[in-house]
DNA sequence: AGGGCTACCTGTACGC
DNA sequence: TGCGTACAGGTAGCCC
């Protein structure tokens, strides 16, 4: 599920919520996800006060005041939910007793992950050491972009390439795709300076809105009883494919198409 | 080397 | 109602 505007809106939930505070007590469910969670997890984090709460891309990196981090994915269908007593449901794996509240990890498809790292290993980690820039940063430029762009593949899997940039997904890849007016088919290789700045702008425009938003909802999106998901009403391409464009208004020329497996939704009239 | 395919897991929607 | 199949926001490891 969840992409950069959804985990940064997680990140912010569990700083306001979370931040400072001191973890009582942990319990494992179910420890296997797509990394066994360590059964020793506790002996790192009990007692302990939350000091900073992180995101790059979609990862979410928890910092402790003994400089232990966790570094936890929400895969597919990872989410957070607060509770004021234990009330468990299918598919809790995690629990993190806090004095008066107590936070839970759900994920239905085990592709996510909770890991335990050392604060000067967490970004030397696998999962951190090789991904591309922040996409709203200043390093992601059009001159990041011409060097590191000349690949062999389109510019949808570009884009869903996480060493090329941080934090893209299935959903915004195309609707920053439709923004920019580019054909998710093109050849990276091929791209014009001034396609390729239209594509950075259309990355921050959309993923700086969605955030504003609190992200898309979809299925598993849920952030206890935040205002969240309303970027969802903002999609313009993902799900709708035999709709009519919003941009040039011809009808049924929102097409559904795979690339690398994954769905990718475009206007074959306006995006070239 | 890097790009494509597949596996991982569970739920849901749909056709028959 | 039930069964089989396809698909769903993720990454990573294998293969070529």
């Amino acid at each position: 599920m969840p992409e950069l505007p959804e985990v940064e809106t997680v990140k912010n939930f569990l700083s306001s919520n979370f931040n400072g505070k001191r973890i009582q007590k942990i319990k494992i469910i179910n420890k296997k996800l797509r990394y066994e969670i360590k059964p020793n997890i506790s002996k790192y984090f009990i007692n302990l006060i939350i000091t900073k709460i992180y995101r790059r891309g979609k990862y979410l990196i928890l910092l402790f005041e003994n400089n232990y981090t966790l570094l936890i994915h929400l895969g597919m269908t990872g989410y957070f939910r607060i509770l004021d007593k234990e009330n468990l449901i299918k598919h809790d794996h995690l629990i993190f007793y806090f004095k008066s509240k107590i936070l839970v990890f759900n994920d239905i498809r085990k592709f996510g992950f909770v890991k335990i790292y050392r604060p000067d290993e967490v970004l030397k980690s696998q999962h951190l050491i090789k991904i591309g820039p922040e996409p709203l940063s200043k390093e992601y430029d059009l001159n990041y972009f011409k060097h590191k762009s000349k690949r062999k593949t389109n510019i949808k899997n570009l884009l869903m390439n996480q060493y090329f940039v941080a934090g893209l997904g299935n959903i915004y890849c195309s609707e920053i795709l439709f923004d920019a007016e580019i054909n998710p088919k093109k050849n990276c290789n091929n791209l014009k300076p001034e396609q390729m700045k239209r594509i950075i702008l259309s990355t921050k425009k959309i993923l700086t809105k969605a955030i504003k938003f609190g992200g898309t909802t979809i299925k598993n999106f849920i952030v206890s009883n935040e205002k969240i998901g309303y970027f969802k009403n903002e999609l313009k391409v993902y799900g709708k494919e035999h709709s009519h464009c919003v941009r040039c208004k011809k009808v049924y020329k929102i097409k559904k198409i795979l690339q690398n497996g994954r769905s990718t939704f475009f206007c074959s009239n306006c995006q070239r």
